[in-house]
RNA sequence: GGGUCGGUAGCUCAAUGGUAGAGCAGCGCCCUUUUAAGGCGUUGGUUGCGAGUUCGAGUCUCGCCCGACCCA
C-alpha cells in the first residue's frame, strides 16, 4: 500500500469510527430513490417526501443545522439535516462523513428563505465511503493530464466535461436511431483480422495463442461490410472502434470511433444526402439547432459553424483553382511548385505533382473551411479504392466532407469490379503481397451489388458539435503513456 | 523525431539564488435557513526524478520521466 497522507488517514479513522458504531460503510443494500437527482428536482413539490442518493459535494455546517449538496451526474440538490428531525445519533454519524461519500436520503421537500429547493432529511443511509479527497469545489480539476488520467474526477468536478460526454452519448444513440428508422441494420464485424485492410494505415499486431497465428486489430471494417453486401444485406452500418498504430495528436487517438454505412444500388451523391441528413439530425438533438457556436473559457464565441442545408458541393479542381488561381492546372509541374511556395507552402523535392496540388488543397481549402463542404470528383491517385468517373477516368466518384477544418466523412461509389479491385490492391500493397485480402477478392468475384458507402469519424464530429479543441476531450479515456509514481 | 511551454500541499495557484506561502479542502471551537456560508485557531511539502554549480537551488546548468501546443 502506498504511504498515506494525513487526509486519507483521517478518512480511514472515520471509516473505523463508523464501523465501531455498527454502520457498514459499504453496505450490501439497494437504495430506492425517487429517480436521478434531476428527476427529484422535477418531482419536487413542497410538503412531498422524496428519496435521493448521491455524493456529498459540499457541506455548510451552521452548528445545529447542516446544509449539504447531494450530487450525481444529472445535477445537484441541497439537503438539510437537524437533530430535531433525525436525532442526535444520526447527526453523530453524519459528522463522520466526508465530501465525496455516497448517501441515500429520505426527506420532505421545502424551500429555504432564499427559495432553494431542499430536502429536509428524515432519515439517511450511508451507501459508500470515500477515502480520497475530491478536487477543489470552485475551480474543479484544471490539470490537463490529471483530467485525462483520472477522468472520473474530471466528470465529478467539471460540468463542461459532463456535458461533452452527455452529448457524445446522444450522438451515438441518435445515429443508431436515425439509421434504424431508415432501414439500416447494425452489424458487428471482426476487430481481429488476418489482414488489416480497408484503409492505408499501420495496424496493431497481436497474436492468437491457440491457433498460433498473428492477427491485426482492424484499421477499418470496410472489407467485411462489403462481404455483407455480397451476402445480400443491402443496408448495413457498423458503429465501433478502429485502431491505427500511428502518431497521437490533437486530431488523432490510436483507437477512435468510426461509423461506416453501405447501401446497395446507391452512389456517392445519395450517400452525401444521407450524411447531410444524419449530421443535421444530430446537430438538432445535441445542439438544438443548425448553428453551432464554439466558445472559449470565458464564454466568448470563437467560431460559428452554419449547418443550414443545402451544403455546398464543389469539385476538387474548382476548389484548388479558387485557392491557387484559375490557371493552376494550365501551369507546368515546375511552375506549380514555385507557385505553391509563393503561397507560403512548404514543398519538398520528393513531393509528386499531384501531392503539390493536394498540399494546396489541405492548407488553403480544408484547413480554412468550417461550414460543411462536399469536395467531389477527386483525382484517383488520392482515393485508389473508389470507382472511376465514367466521363473522366482520371477522377473518382467520391465526396470528402469537410467541416470545422477537418475531414469529417468520406463517401464513395464503391468499386465492385473484382479485377479492377485486385489490380488496385496490388498497386497499393507493392512488395507486401501478404497485405492483400484474398478472401475479400474471392467474395467480390461472386458479385457485389453496385453500392454507395460512407464513413463518419465520430470523435471529430463530436469535437465539431461540442467545440472541443482536442480529440482527447471527447474520448473518455484517451491513450496516454503510463505514469507510475 | 525537432521546437516552445509546463509539473510546488488533496485541489487551484504564489514565491529577485537567501526561513517554501495563500485560498479551498481537512482538523478543533462558535453559530437553528446556509449555498464559493461566516468567525477564531490550526495541521499538512521528496517543489516530477537524478546529478552538477553555489556558502546557499523551487529558482541556474545537464540528463531523464510525464503532459500541452506547434512542426515533421
Amino acid at each position: 500500500m502506498e504511504e498515506e497522507n494525513q487526509l486519507i488517514a483521517q478518512r480511514r479513522e472515520k471509516l473505523a469510527a463508523l464501523r465501531a458504531k455498527g454502520i457498514d460503510p459499504f453496505p450490501p443494500i439497494s437504495f430506492e430513490t425517487s429517480g436521478s437527482i434531476a428527476e427529484v428536482r422535477e418531482r419536487f413539490k413542497e410538503g412531498e417526501t422524496l428519496c435521493a442518493a448521491g455524493r456529498i459535494t459540499a457541506h455548510r455546517d451552521m452548528g445545529k443545522s447542516h446544509f449539504a449538496d447531494l450530487r450525481d451526474a444529472t445535477g445537484r440538490i441541497q439537503i438539510y439535516l437537524h437533530a430535531k428531525e433525525i436525532g442526535a445519533d444520526k447527526i453523530d454519524i453524519f459528522n463522520l462523513l466526508d465530501l465525496g461519500d455516497f448517501i441515500g436520503v429520505e426527506g420532505e421537500c421545502f424551500l429555504t428563505k432564499t427559495g432553494e429547493p431542499t430536502l429536509k432529511v428524515k432519515t439517511f443511509e450511508v451507501l459508500s465511503k470515500s477515502l480520497r479527497p475530491l478536487p477543489e469545489k470552485w475551480h474543479g480539476l484544471q490539470d490537463v493530464e490529471a483530467r485525462y488520467r483520472e477522468r472520473y474526477l474530471d466528470l465529478i468536478s467539471n460540468e463542461n466535461s459532463r456535458e461533452v460526454f452527455a452529448k457524445r452519448i446522444t450522438i451515438l444513440r441518435e445515429t443508431r436511431r436515425f439509421l434504424e428508422d431508415r432501414g439500416f441494420a447494425e452489424v458487428e464485424t471482426p476487430m481481429l483480422q488476418n489482414v488489416a485492410g480497408g484503409a492505408a494505415a499501420e495496424p496493431f499486431k497481436t497474436h492468437h495463442k491457440a491457433l498460433g497465428i498473428d492477427l491485426f486489430m482492424r484499421i477499418a471494417p470496410e472489407l467485411y461490410l462489403k462481404r455483407l453486401l455480397v451476402g445480400g444485406f443491402n443496408k448495413v452500418f457498423e458503429l465501433n472502434r478502429n485502431f491505427r498504430n500511428e502518431g497521437i495528436s490533437r486530431k488523432h487517438n490510436p483507437e477512435f470511433t468510426m461509423l461506416e454505412i453501405y447501401q446497395a444500388y446507391s452512389d456517392f451523391e445519395k450517400m452525401a444526402d444521407l450524411i447531410e441528413g444524419l449530421i443535421c439530425h444530430l446537430a438538432e438533438k445535441v445542439s438544438g439547432g443548425l448553428t453551432i457556436q464554439h466558445k472559449d473559457a470565458d464564454g466568448n464565441v470563437t467560431r460559428t459553424i452554419n449547418l443550414q442545408r443545402p451544403w455546398r458541393r464543389a469539385r476538387y479542381v474548382d476548389l484548388v483553382k479558387e485557392a491557387a488561381g484559375a490557371d493552376w492546372f494550365d501551369l507546368t509541374a515546375e511552375q506549380r511548385r514555385a507557385k505553391a511556395k509563393s503561397l507560403g507552402l512548404e514543398i519538398l523535392p520528393q513531393h509528386a505533382d499531384y501531392e503539390v496540388t493536394q498540399h494546396v488543397f489541405e492548407k488553403l481549402v480544408e484547413e480554412k473551411t468550417f461550414d460543411p463542404l462536399f469536395v467531389t470528383h477527386c483525382p484517383k491517385e488520392l482515393v485508389p479504392l473508389a470507382k472511376q468517373n465514367k466521363i473522366d477516368n482520371s477522377l473518382v466518384d467520391v465526396y470528402e466532407l469537410i467541416i470545422n477544418g477537418v475531414e469529417m466523412s468520406p463517401g464513395y461509389t464503391e468499386l465492385n469490379d473484382p479485377d479492377v479491385q485486385r489490380q488496385r490492391l496490388l498497386e497499393q500493397a507493392g512488395e507486401e503481397t501478404q497485405k492483400i485480402d484474398e478472401d475479400f477478392l474471392r467474395a467480390l468475384e461472386h458479385g457485389m451489388p453496385n453500392a454507395g458507402g460512407l464513413g463518419l469519424g465520430i470523435d471529430r464530429l463530436t469535437m465539431m458539435l461540442t467545440g472541443a479543441e482536442s480529440i482527447r476531450d471527447v474520448i473518455l479515456f484517451p491513450l496516454l503513456k503510463p505514469k507510475l509514481s
